[in-house]
DNA sequence: ATCTCCATGTAACTCGTTACATGATTTT
DNA sequence: AAAATCATGTAACGAGTTACATGGAGAT
């Protein structure tokens, strides 16, 4: 039996909880080893269509990640002048991420500045909240082709035949909410168009 | 008593430019005189819909907005032991309000923690996914109801034929994307609940 | 020559959340 | 008697962004 409840064994105050982006590097790392810049892209792209973070908030956490026991590292010689550092998930890391995923979540945290500004476009000449929308449906059309290519290409592998436990099949069920999110939204820019006169 | 600090015109050292939130409440004092009790209630429902945040991080938002001559206050007797603050918005401000309409908007910001678990829940069991799928489906349902409510009762006063420059038109379209959201969401809820194995 | 990619970090700041603090009036 | 509502603020901390800093390898 594993010497479970990771962290510092003697510690009287309690280590802080991990934060939702620890999770993310977490839930990263668990697929296979990475660097810290390998993370960064990763969260833009895949984990950034719902994740978004900077590489400067990702180096520190990764830090409290490693002093926490939830990841460990091993350090080799690097491109620039520092050692570069591949990070791996330890069991206790993965033991966390389950105990956390199945507890409740908390909904909210929403912040749309295109609605914002929807909010407060009785302000403005329509002909500016018609560029306004027609701004956001540019940008929803080509994150939509984006998302459709993957999708297509994770048909053609069969992705959608796996089961639960195969991390691909995760990243399909995200990537599908993409793209229903997007031709929502898209759908929507197109019904504020046509309700706005000519 | 009305303080009415104007627009610094020739400050040199630029001030610090008006935040998201600072436009939220903008936006809100822009339909009415408020106190900033009120605009807490208002950043829950609705425009918490769309932009949400803490009383906490309201008043001193509305004490730099005031500061930057966007809006001014006069304050009376309150049922505290402090006085009780009403902000109105000045020209300026509703100037600033409409500039930053027409700005160019920054998409991104994403931050889903329900799809950051979908993401990871190849760790866990089947069961432990289902689960946290059915409890997202029951929070979506719940606002879908909500927001259906509204909906129909705006319809009721025919608000759907007003014209973009009525505020409460603006509310409308603002809406009918919660309805729109909440639909895709449940219906992608629905999606996985049927892949999944029973 | 210049640009991009790999790779890691820090500094300074703003944004956002939780907790603390007060107190009259109204509702349960 | 207890709780909710109205009403305003501050303190402490955690989360997130932008800018600064370094430097080799390979491509244009």
């Amino acid at each position: 039996m594993t010497t479970a409840p990771v962290a510092r064994p003697g510690s009287i105050g309690r280590a802080r909880p991990v934060s939702s982006l620890g999770y993310a590097l977490l839930a990263a790392v668990a697929h296979e080893p990475v660097t810290g810049y390998r993370l960064a892209q990763l969260l833009r792209d895949p984990i950034g269509f719902f994740w978004e973070t900077q590489h400067s908030q990702i180096y520190p956490e990764l830090s409290r990640l490693e002093r926490s026991g939830l990841i460990t590292s091993s350090s080799g010689p690097g491109p620039g002048p520092r050692p570069k550092r591949t990070y791996t998930a330890t069991e206790a890391g993965l033991a966390e991420l389950r105990a956390w995923i199945a507890r409740p979540s908390r909904f909210g945290g929403r912040h749309d500045e295109l609605l914002l500004k929807v909010y407060a476009s009785w302000l403005v000449e329509p002909s500016v909240l018609r560029e306004l929308i027609a701004e956001a449906r540019r940008h929803h059309a080509a994150q939509l082709e984006l998302y459709l290519a993957r999708d297509a290409s994770a048909r053609e592998r069969g992705i959608d035949r796996l089961g639960p436990s195969d991390p691909r099949f995760a990243d399909y069920l995200t990537l599908r909410r993409g793209v229903d999110f997007e031709r929502g939204r898209l759908a929507w820019c197109d019904w504020v168009l046509e309700l706005l006169p000519a």
